[in-house]
DNA sequence: TTAATTTTGAAACGTTTGTTTTAAAATAAG
DNA sequence: CTTATTTTAAAACAAACGTTTCAAAATTAA
């Protein structure tokens, strides 16, 4: 079972947090919290949660394993705010990016050449889909907060094919959950192609081939 | 590393191999070699590589390790093995179901229900898919194997696009790479969907949809 | 400065890891 | 039966695992 021994803030230490909130102060944390998740998401997005060890966490972040159990817990709590993190950091994207466009067809097409063009730069595949398949039913923790993200992803396309159906821009025939759900899908399996034959052709293609296919 | 430390036969081995087949008799292997692989190949299928321990696969095998490191090798020749014995079982069964089909459409049709079938009633997903998003890279051995098998299934369909089209059931405008490419990639992206949400309508919905998209 | 408190670094913890060793059991030719 | 050889089971192996302990360093209110 990955999703075993979670020792979370326990009674005690919370109390004590109060009491260095409101009374005294002592020792300050030295490192940066956030510089230290986004090199531990870095070292899980390469090698995959259980082919990640500690040592191999601590010594990306530069803090000692007794630092990082003081401030974000074990082993999955890390993993835990690390998915986090790099699902922030999507969402992000996705919204700067998508702030405003031309029509919900121009944003579409964008949508899925910028896919292609993630998948096929990028030096890793999604965190995301590798930790589902990594875990695949056995850590709810993680799998409820991918699939949250998976439902921005669909909401976000299901918006736009609607609005290009309300605005006669592709064809109105198709149900829009649908469309939604099988473009994040493909975009899925291309990450799969990626990786085993790193042929950018093919996944533009695809690309490529899916806005032709939505237009009509 | 995944793929490090592979001692594999070394010559003192094959020579006492020899030897035994040529002049002497001793004790003969007491275990199923194959039924141990299935076993085996069971728990990499339900756990991934790096989870699973050598602990489990001797438990589920019924082997001594001993005797696992006598007969097949170390870990990754187990797993090489074991991926090997799931893709000759998925091949066997599409070559035995597709000998024949009345016309290439609806030898495509089936296929994809038929994927859609496979992926929401099994219990765990791709043992193939899991081990390419586990390895990502990390070992060439594993990775030409699937690729040889994502190429056969590739061809498959290929071969049934070309073939539909060449007799108009499809349409002729589409590269028969493009779209065989782009079945396996969305087949994929429904393991993805059906371990997030396990909504087997999704999946249906969306062989329906691609269906309905191929004829036009 | 003293007292109170926390973070830190290093070492240590007991398990579990993948793998090897060792000796006994099994087999069959001579 | 003896001899030669192999497979097996159990134990042992060092290394690595995730986690905890503990004393020293750091900080600041009093």
């Amino acid at each position: 079972m990955i999703a075993s021994s979670r020792n979370s803030l326990n009674f005690k230490t919370i109390v004590s947090k109060i009491f260095y909130l409101c009374f005294i102060m002592a020792r300050l944390i030295e490192f940066d919290e956030e510089q230290a998740i986004q090199k531990a998401m870095e070292v899980f997005w390469k090698k995959g949660y259980a082919a990640t060890s500690m040592r191999d966490l601590t010594d990306a972040m530069q803090i000692n394993s007794s630092s990082l159990y003081n401030t974000i817990g074990d082993k999955h709590r890390l993993f835990v705010r690390c998915i986090k993190h790099y699902i922030k950091m999507r969402i992000d994207a996705v919204e700067q990016r998508y702030i405003s466009f031309a029509s919900p067809i121009q944003a579409l097409e964008s949508f899925i050449k910028d896919a292609a063009d993630i998948i096929t730069t990028e030096p890793n595949s999604c965190l995301c889909v590798k930790a589902t398949f990594e875990i695949e039913g056995d850590d709810p923790e993680i799998q409820a907060i991918i699939t949250s993200y998976d439902n921005f992803t669909h909401r976000f396309l299901k918006d736009l094919v609607e609005k290009a159906q309300s605005q006669h821009q592709i064809g109105q025939n198709e149900n829009a959950d649908t469309v939604a759900d099988y473009l994040v899908s493909t975009f899925i399996g291309w990450y799969n192609s990626f990786i085993l034959h790193q042929d950018r052709n093919k996944i533009l293609n695809m690309a490529d081939f899916i806005i032709r296919q939505l237009r009509c």
